[in-house]
DNA sequence: GCCAATTATTGAACGCCGTTCATTTTTTGC
DNA sequence: GCAAAAAATGAACGGCGTTCAATAATTGGC
């Protein structure tokens, strides 16, 4: 069933994911346009909307990509690194270092409104919630007298607490010298806070 | 020296301001235009680019006014809690309060990119700086065994890790109730954090 | 009170943007 | 080959930030 080019609607959607990465990869969630992404996959604004709804669309489904490679960095570093307190500080580690080597792909993760109505889709909401379930499980054989929900709890204040750390450093609001003390600061925060809550 | 409607430059620029503020608090971010600040104050585009550099300059110094009135609610609860470890947590309650009650404006703080060149201006920093001072002036009676550069350090990693807390529950993506999770959170982040940091 | 000179303000114009959809081009099934 | 279906186009719309020649209001000098 090919069509005028012989790209199916999937390959355009690809295409079309892969040019926005690199547009704002260079340039920053402000340099990305449609009109841009067209031209750069040989096709006018007119076919994105086939495959998009619309420009929220397409950059929310970038972010999904996004959330996803970084979510296998995380994975890489649980099936590496078996101590779980370490394994917490390596998490922080490989988190930050993500943003720093994505930076407006990973800025825009967490910058955009979401399309259409109000809130973030079901699936988005679950790959953030991964990263969560992640972070739960290191922590959990730290804190075994915790309930569940402390341990849930735990996770959001202490992840919540290294992305603030990383959104902060990676802006330069923290006033500190480059990125290397973002990861001092986060292993600061990891290791202090799993010395309070897991005191009896 | 009164000219066509009695507006000096000044006056014109503080209406501006307020416009913008009413926008941005209303619409956000994205609903902001040089157009509907201009017809929200009287005058026309032209009349604002004789106030200010462009529109990121506009943006740049709502940013420093709402930085102004954190401060003011910050430095409040300094003046009312003298017990350090209870003020370091109301502070954070504080912080997480005012980003609440003025959302849009507070994510326009931390989102925007600075205008001509390159880095914030002096200024601006100086106003971001001026809140670690406060963490840091609360943290130190309460480790006095840490050398001032482990206090500022400290200060950042806390206020860092309150910083992303606040940003992840207003943008609804830590997957908890509401508002008030924040608080706990953060309360949590803060009293672990100091357990860990001031333990000998 | 009047008239240049000066200053303040305007708003049309430019090139971009997201989005739509009638029109055109290509492919398909017969 | 040909009509029906599908794919792709690109002009058009309203809005954006920004600029700047043109206009309107005010001034100081007489």
């Amino acid at each position: 069933m090919a069509r005028r080019s012989d790209h199916s609607r999937d390959e355009i959607k690809g295409m079309a994911l892969e040019a926005a990465e690199a547009i704002v990869a260079a340039e920053g969630h402000g340099g990305l346009s449609a009109r841009k992404v067209a031209s750069a996959i040989g096709y006018t604004v007119g076919t994105l909307y086939l495959v998009f709804e619309n420009l929220g669309d397409l950059v929310l489904q970038v972010n999904g990509r996004t959330l996803d490679r970084l979510n296998q960095r995380m994975l890489q570093v649980v099936r590496d690194t078996e101590d779980p307190g370490r394994r917490l500080v390596e998490l922080g580690h490989a988190y930050i270092r993500f943003a720093d080597e994505n930076r407006y792909l990973w800025q825009m993760v967490f910058e955009s409104r979401f399309p259409g109505n109000q809130g973030m889709p079901a699936w988005f909401g679950e790959k953030v919630n991964r990263m969560f379930s992640l972070v739960e499980a290191s922590l959990a054989p730290l804190a075994q007298q915790r309930s569940k929900q402390e341990v849930a709890q735990a996770a959001r204040a202490l992840w919540g607490g290294v992305h603030g750390i990383c959104t902060l450093a990676i802006t330069d609001k923290l006033d500190v010298a480059g990125v290397e003390s973002a990861h001092e600061l986060a292993e600061s925060l990891i290791s202090n806070y799993l010395k309070g809550f897991t005191r009896l």
